[in-house]
Order: C-alpha cells, then structure tokens, then sequence
DNA sequence: TCCTAATTAATTACCGACAATTCACCCACG
DNA sequence: CGTGGGTGAATTGTCGGTAATTAATTAGGA
C-alpha cells in the first residue's frame, strides 16, 4: 500500500534528521575532520557502517547539516520579501530578532560549522550553499535599501552595511549563551538599537514618507 | 662564540616564523586536521620530521600561529590603554582602524582560525590565548566605559557593546578583500561610523566635557 | 489470515591509505 | 671533532569506505 511506503519514508527522514542533529554537535564541538564515523555512530547508537544507507559518504552528512541550518536561517526571514508596504525600521527589528532568534534556539551553537565546514564541501554543494546565502543577502540588502529610498537610513554601501549587520547577529552564536545573564529579547533589543542606529539617518534629514 | 650561538639562535627563530607563516595558510585553507604535516613540509620545503626540531609536536604548532596572531591583535590596540586622556571617541576610531588594518595585512585571512582552532589546543595552551583576549577585552571595555563616562556614548550593556563592535571588525575577514572594490581606509571609516552611531549618546545628551 | 518473496536496515569483518611520531643515522660547519 | 639541524625508514594507530551477511519489515497472492 502507498500508506506504509509513506510511513517507511516518513521513518527514514526522522532517522536522517536525528543523524544530522547529532552529527551537527559533534562536528561542532571537535570539528569536521577530527569527528569520525565511529564517533557519530556512538552517538547515534549505531554501527558506523549504517550511515551508507542513508549518506553517500561523510562529506554528504557535512552538507546535509549545513544545508539544512543555512536553509532554516534563511526561511526565518523570508516572510520579510512579501510585506514591502511595511515600514522598513521594522523589517530590520524582525529580521535580526527572527534570524537571532532561530540562531539562539539552537541547542548547541553549531552554527559556525556553517562557516568553517564550507571549506570541506565538494564544488556542488558549495554552490548550493552559497545561492541560499544570496537569498538571505538579497532580502537583506532590499529592506536596507528600501530604508534608504524612505529616508530611514543613510549608509554610504549597502552591501558592507549588509556585511556588518550580518556579523553582529550571527558572530552571536560565539558568545550567546541561553544560561547567560541576558535573554535572547533583551539582546534581540540592543542588536537592533545598536544597528538601526548605526545606518539611521540623521534627524536633520527627515523620512519623505511613513508606512 | 656567544656571537655564533646568537646568530644560530637567529637563524631558528627566523625558520620557525618561516614555518608559522605557511602553516597557518594552510590550516586556514583546509583546516588544521586536514592539513598532514606532510602538507607542511611541502609548503616549507623540508620534511616532516624536520618539524621536531623545532616543535614538541604538531598541536605545538597550531598554539604558536594562534598566539602570534592574538598577540599581534592585541598589540595594536595596546597603547589606547596608555592615553587615556584622548577623547574616547578617536580612540574607537583608532582601536577598529588598527585592529582591521592588522587583519587586512596579512595575506591570507588566517584569522578565523583562532577561532575555529581553539578547541584543538591543550587546556594550558587554550588558557594562555583566552588570557590574551581578555586583555583585549578589557581594553575595547575601558574605551566603551570611559566613552560612557564622558558621555559620548550611551549604551545599556558595556559587555554585549564589546561583543558586537568585536564582531564586525573579526568577521570582516570573511568577506573583504584586498582586491575588492573597497580600499582598507574606506572600509575603517564605514565600519567605524556604523559602530561609533551604534552606541553614540543622543544629541539632546551632549558630552559633558571636552578632550 | 498466513506464508513467502522482496526490499530495506543494520552489523560484522576487513582493507588500503595515510596520519603523527620516533629513531638511528647522516653530514656540514664552527 | 662533535654538536645540532636534517632525513629515510619504520612504527603504530586510526581513518573512511566496501563487501558479505544477517535481521527486520513489508507486499501480495492464495
């Protein structure tokens, strides 16, 4: 029956993705090259000779991951290309807190094996990578630029203002921590402060128009 | 001869730098347990063994191209701790333009891998580079505090404001470029707007004395 | 419902490759 | 002549990956 066949699919996906959470951490905290199948097989509670059923090789688990915390970074924030009538002020409030946001609720801060395992991909994987990464500047830089034909900012270059907004929030996943004495809304609130008024336009020079 | 001692000495000293420079490429490029020491012989001419001359081994390596890099780091931004008499808002300025002029010199941007490498050093080694950093810590927080102080500046968290100005001068080596469209100066001077607006004091709240 | 064929998941055993390191031994130079 | 940088070969270990095999699950006809 086509029921069973999906539940069988719907087994194997969880069993992916469990694999990808744990190998995630791991590649994280030692590293993709000093983590060994047999690591993430110990992990996993299984022989490391299972993962062939589901991976081609390592470096198709690597992207797996990568591909998948990259793609959820940027659905965060993909809602913000369809509302351009909304003030763009706003848009940057939400996009830092959305993108932020999903970089805290991360259990571990293996966000920056998104960064450092680029590295290790194979030409294919690199570029899907990098076209989702463009969809993530792209809406970045449209609601800097909206700003800008508004009046609410003033920056010389969009894309380093882009640049710079994006290091602060995911260089977050580097000192953040859940435990911390701050919590996500509170530094949600001093990132958006200290990036709106790092590209806001001068009181002097008025917005031409409101949303 | 104390004078041929001297200059034997010299001349390891020379060979060991000579051995940081290309091995921290390389652990940039494909990552530290990607890189054989093999892969170092090569880039420096020489073979392997001939590393245990000069190194206890190769984690000894990684901890002194972190160090030099941190430590480097650090001295261009040590003498802002001197004149503290300076208007705080020159030395901001003078701590980004330093601090990024040095991660642009170097060739390649190996600096990500004193991020990403800290977890391969030993407990001592991981101990000493974390000491470095405070001390750099400590000093953009003193910028900030004295900025605060003289009411330059106006931000609710001095901690998360050193995070988030670190962030975009750190991160910077992901993506500029020597050979991009933006010269180093300019890319300060951007970099410093944003950061100095990002936690500047309201006009209605002006300084309350002059340097 | 039950039995069997087929498919998929998991495991065991194993291989070739290559890693970091050690050591005995050079040889050039002071 | 003897000290120390340099090296080839050997050691030891672990890695990613494959082949063969077993266990488990599902499909479909009677």
């Amino acid at each position: 029956m086509i029921r069973t066949k999906q539940r069988k699919e719907m087994q194997t996906s969880i069993k992916k993705s469990w694999i990808l959470e744990k190998a995630g951490v791991l590649f994280w905290q030692k590293g993709y090259h000093n983590t060994s199948m047999k690591d993430i097989a110990n992990a996993c509670n299984c022989r490391p000779a299972n993962f062939y059923n589901y991976f081609k090789n390592k470096e198709d688990i690597l992207y797996e991951v990568i591909r998948s915390i990259t793609e959820q970074g940027v659905s965060s924030i993909l809602y913000l290309e369809k509302d351009q009538e909304i003030n763009p002020v706003e848009q940057l409030r939400s996009l830092i807190k959305s993108h932020f946001g999903f970089l805290a609720s991360l259990k571990q801060s293996n966000v920056m094996i998104s960064d450092t395992g680029m590295k290790y991909l194979s030409r294919e994987h690199r570029k899907e990578i990098i076209r989702l990464r463009d969809i993530y500047d792209s809406i970045l830089h449209k609601v800097i630029q909206r700003g800008i034909d508004a009046g609410y900012f003033a920056t010389t270059d969009v894309k380093v203002a882009g640049y710079l907004i994006a290091s602060i929030i995911v260089r977050s996943s580097v000192w953040f921590s859940m435990k911390g004495r701050l919590s996500v809304d509170e530094v949600s609130d001093i990132m958006f402060n200290f990036a709106y008024r790092g590209i806001k336009a001068d009181d002097a020079n008025p917005p031409k128009r409101n949303a």
